[in-house]
DNA sequence: TATGAATGAGGCTTCATTCAT
DNA sequence: CATGAATGAAGCCTCATTCAT
């Protein structure tokens, strides 16, 4: 018998989730490897959870608030629109890092809806983010007049990006300070028409 | 009874795992759905390749041959190099909404070698084409002074994010157009310091 | 905590028993939700009983003895053998429908010999009853001479088969009144050779 | 490898099937076992049937659809109504003996609707028969004026009931001869009342 | 070559039973 | 006595792969 408390188990179950998901997706994850790597048996696993695909919902969950909360608290006070930009790159480049896999790869694999759903709110409760940036960004001068929706829906899908080849080829990384300055000055020169 | 030769089975086949690997990745594709969408039968599917892996090394490779070849040679020709970004952009989504799932997604959902190798040196190949224009578009002063490699591999990380948005929220995408203003233009204002 | 005593937590036990047995039969049937319709713990169920197969035997046990009791009693005055075979008849039916499934459906889905033994010895003692009313018909000149042991055998089977009807078919039932006219009266005309 | 066709392969497997569930029941049958039985693979039976239960519902089916048949032929040509009775109960008991536990027992253990609906529908077709019977018996005088509806209902389930008593206990049997003689005399004198 | 029945390992899930608290 | 987390065997089912024809 293990003396951990319910919560202590449940827990242990997703912390291994999250490695062996994270390393080998949702299909290549068996029940009997996150059960080991929790310390418990496979039995034990669905005390907890109702089957596999609630722990992988339970976990995007978990970890979609907990970067929301991250990201959104970390903007806030930023007055400078470059910087806010800067660091919320950062944070999702760190954080990805920490969570690979899970968070952005998995995704058609299987269809669960409701997997799709919060992750759909997810990427909307970003964007609105961006946009803001980018709104004040524009109204203050600092950034170009542009098309607001369409640039941030652009950030986004390049930050995904960026995680997936942290993903994929994890030596190969780029910087986070490259990263920033493409998007913030782009490539064209400055004052060349 | 069959009027096919060899090689039209074999195409068939590549033909019908290019669907099903798109549609359902590759551990949700079973050999025996290949086998039907190709009009052969199971154990005809092992007379031209020896397992699952082998469909799928096998066209990856193909696409990603196709790929380089179609991008490399659209590009060539062209001398403003804000027009070959813009064009290698164009021609990375449009391949990419036609094959969607298959060439980024999957990867880490199987840890064949052999995959993540041809991978490797396809988007190594890949970043030399835009280090190729962007060095160009340096020197020819278009482009701001910057450092190259790292530039062409956050382009390369930004196109993939592209594409996996595509994959993942198929309805909400951003235009080719928008995402070429952001990698060319930046955010920041132009002739502000 | 738990106000009950011994008797009363295992009285509650095998009320809930019977309930969920009655419904789903002894496979489909899990301690837990014996457990949870008793109020008490899973682990309770096993401070009285040995396991699944003692529950279901006391259980067996209990409503046998209780039916033993009571259908003897109700008939032990009665002088016509013709009403105490309605009368038997009617308790029967009743009994049945108020604990369906339990007595005579499950027996052979679980080859539990304790059970057969006092399924047996039982459906003996039920025999002898029968025996009996039918013998005192017989002598009385009020029945028909005939193989008493043989007939007494197939009223029991009858009304099992009344029984198993009542459990299958829960809507199309038949009345207590046709089945005692059938069983004291036959198909055949009366006065015809 | 085994060199039967597909449709000695089907039928060893239901031929396995009928006997596993005629001696466990429904949920104490494992596939295994019906493999093992059949001469097949765990895997070989999924060739062949969807799951268990369409296992059981094809069995159930074929069973049933075979007895109507063959009850319905024997009776026809049979003038007499009461010798039509005693041959309907001895092709039931003969049956029954055959496919002991299958047909009658199995019914709520799994509340498959598709079971249900096909045996709903194969008693009442029974019923017909014996109503048929009992109203010619009663035109041509040979049979006591009765509620035919009702009376049928009774002998279906006293018919039932003596299938059940030789699934239970193997050993007690009673007649046919009985059995024929109570339905068809009934326990009252004749000329008495 | 081509077929498709057959295999069997392995995955998910359930549940009777145990045992530390 | 009571709890309920934990165990692990066992069941159903899938599917990549093989092989007799």
């Amino acid at each position: 018998m293990n003396r951990r408390t319910a919560k202590e188990s449940k827990e242990s179950i997703l912390e291994a989730a999250i490695e062996v998901f994270s390393e080998k997706g949702y299909s290549q994850t068996t029940i009997r490897e996150v059960a080991e790597r929790a310390g418990i048996s496979v039995g034990g696993v669905y005390i907890y959870f109702k089957n596999k695909e609630e722990i992988y919902f339970t976990l995007l969950k978990y970890l979609l608030d907990e970067f929301r909360e991250r990201s959104g608290g970390s903007i806030e006070g930023i007055e400078d629109p470059a910087e806010a930009v800067k660091k919320y790159i950062a944070i999702n480049l760190n954080y990805a890092q920490k969570f690979k896999g899970l968070i952005l790869i998995e995704g058609r694999e299987h269809g669960f809806t409701s997997c799709i759903d919060i992750k759909k709110k997810f990427f909307r409760g970003q964007r609105k983010l961006i946009e803001e940036i980018i709104r004040k960004g524009v109204s203050s001068g600092r950034f170009e007049r542009c098309n607001v929706e369409g640039t941030a829906r652009v950030i986004i899908g390049t930050l995904r990006g960026f995680i997936l080849s942290l993903v994929m080829d994890s030596d190969a990384l780029f910087s986070q300070k490259e990263c920033s300055n493409l998007i913030l000055g782009g490539l064209l020169k400055r004052g060349v028409k």
